[in-house]
DNA sequence: TGATTAACAGATATTGAAATCTGTCATCGC
DNA sequence: GCGATGACAGATTTCAATATCTGTTAATCA
């Protein structure tokens, strides 16, 4: 297939997840991809210097689709305590929604972020902004009531690790999954809370 | 050793804890157990039956150790504010300093635990308990305002889940870790808050 | 008599030889 | 000249033979 096409980093990228889906993690090798590309291994080394950067690249591209509709939601106008929850519910639902469709191509994702531990530091640290971004338009708007933006937004990100980070995936099944985040959320607006102008 | 001693589950708990010490949980087999008693492996079938529940029993011992200096301070008496936050520092620094100690042990007993996770259910819900216990003291004595103690304990549990629960494990090693917990649990405290009275 | 043992069958783990994969590079074809 | 190739060395993985372990039981011992 794709004769007369010239070799890119993004097709190579394509088949990549394309023969992680179908061969999973363990067993998706270099000579894979190239076979699925109709080319000779030694040309995807010609874009990735190695098998670990192709990796790489493939965690990169799906952390970016993660954070895309979030920062949508951290950059529009509004009342501050609305976004956030809005913001929050969103990110559960990604993760949540990604994991039940195709549990495997999430073990598949998270194992490869795990390798990239520098690129997904990066981007807890972005989400932690965007959480930030929407504080200080709280405090602005005088809805919100918080001494340091960036540590009360990472306490906000701490808080609900149990609702989205994947070590949890897990425990996403419960039933009662719902009322616990609406619990959880309820009392974190709570503690963000200015105090009513008297 | 021990030639005329007779044969517990005790001392074969002991034995047991030994062996995964020594050999890791990955190495350790019946055989070693009895070897180390000094019995054939057949009388350590006498007392458990099976591997598997041998194991058990050795989770539930440390579960056990870790519940117990909590459930003290959630019987004890005083302010709720600072008994919670003193349960929620003490259950943090318990798990933060079995991990640094000896975080092989750490990995072992957590594998354990894993295993025997309905046992770790009713650990949880035991811990989910005891601050329910606490919210409940603050409400009557005026300084918390929560609809249900129950689920309130559960979204504490759940907001702390980053620094309590072991698949974070490896994230306690942040130097910014003491003041993380600190905004939090100001966080948090402030959420419980009772309006003051005018 | 009741705990302990040693021998055993089936399940699980180890090991080392063979196959496959990664990453390189001299060569090819356009 | 430039991108692609395929043959190659060293690293990694697979697989099947072998060894060890789990769990049972009939025999032993005190």
């Amino acid at each position: 297939m794709n004769e007369n096409v010239v070799l890119t980093p993004e097709r190579i990228l394509e088949a990549t997840e394309d023969v992680l889906r179908r061969f999973g993690l363990a067993k998706a090798t270099v000579v894979d991809v190239a076979r699925a590309l109709d080319v000779s291994h030694g040309s995807v080394y010609r874009h990735f210097p190695s098998k670990a950067s192709l990796r790489e690249a493939v965690a990169k591209r799906w952390l970016e689709r993660l954070n895309a509709p979030l920062a949508k939601i951290a950059e529009a106008s509004g009342p501050a305590p609305a976004r956030l929850e809005r913001w929050l519910r969103t990110m559960f639902a990604i993760k949540h929604k990604k994991v039940s469709d195709d549990p495997e191509m999430f073990t598949t994702y998270l194992t490869l972020a795990r390798e990239a531990c520098k690129m997904v530091k990066a981007h807890k640290d972005g989400l932690v902004d965007q959480i930030a971004h929407i504080l200080s338009d709280g405090v602005k708007q005088g809805t919100f009531q918080v001494t340091d933006a960036k540590t009360s937004a990472r306490a906000i990100f701490d808080a609900t690790s149990r609702f989205h980070h994947p070590a949890h995936a897990e425990e996403w099944r419960d039933p009662q999954l719902a009322a616990r985040i609406d619990v959880l959320l309820a009392l974190l607006l709570k503690g963000l809370e200015a105090p009513r102008k008297r």
